[in-house]
DNA sequence: GCCAACGTTGGC
DNA sequence: GCCAACGTTGGC
């Protein structure tokens, strides 16, 4: 899961222990949040920083959860098509594991990953929220380590 | 700051 | 249902 450091980064989610990742508003992205178990690994990918990469992990503290700023009019993500009754907008609240000594830079997951793979190092990609093989993520887990 | 990628919107 | 216009994302 993808998130712009000056907006919400790594250090914001270890001060808040957990946080309800809202804002998301692409059905893609929703889809794989709905689909997230409690307990589940995530990793924390900085986005729109230098370097962009993998600077963490958390996991999935509760899933299923209806987006509070659907229902916000004051809140940029406000959806005046969401009703409490009929809401659009699932999201998950995550929960702090860990920063990784160093980031895994975007660059390295690419000399290391194909972007089948991988989805993040898909040229253009935009998309926030992406499933990781497990396979896959053991690799990223073994070089966070060393 | 630039711009490619691409999802969404809305006229027809 | 098509597709041009538009807005956003995010690497560089």
């Amino acid at each position: 899961m993808k998130s712009e450091p000056d907006v919400y980064g790594i250090e914001d989610l270890k001060r808040d222990r957990t946080t309800v990742w809202d804002g998301v508003r692409n059905y893609q992205a929703r889809n794989f949040m709905r689909s997230m178990t409690p307990g589940e690994l995530v990793f924390f990918y900085h986005s729109n920083t230098t370097p962009p990469g993998i600077i963490g992990l958390m996991k999935v503290a509760k899933s299923n959860v209806d987006d509070p700023t659907q229902f916000d009019a004051k809140s940029k993500y406000f959806d005046p098509k969401s009703t409490r009754e009929s809401p659009r907008w699932q999201t998950v609240m995550v929960e702090f594991v860990e920063t990784f000594p160093q980031i895994i830079t975007l660059e390295t997951l690419r000399e290391a990953f194909s972007p089948d793979d991988l989805w993040v190092v898909r040229q253009g990609n935009r998309l926030s929220v992406m499933p990781v093989p497990e396979d896959v993520a053991q690799k990223i887990l073994t070089q966070a380590k060393g």
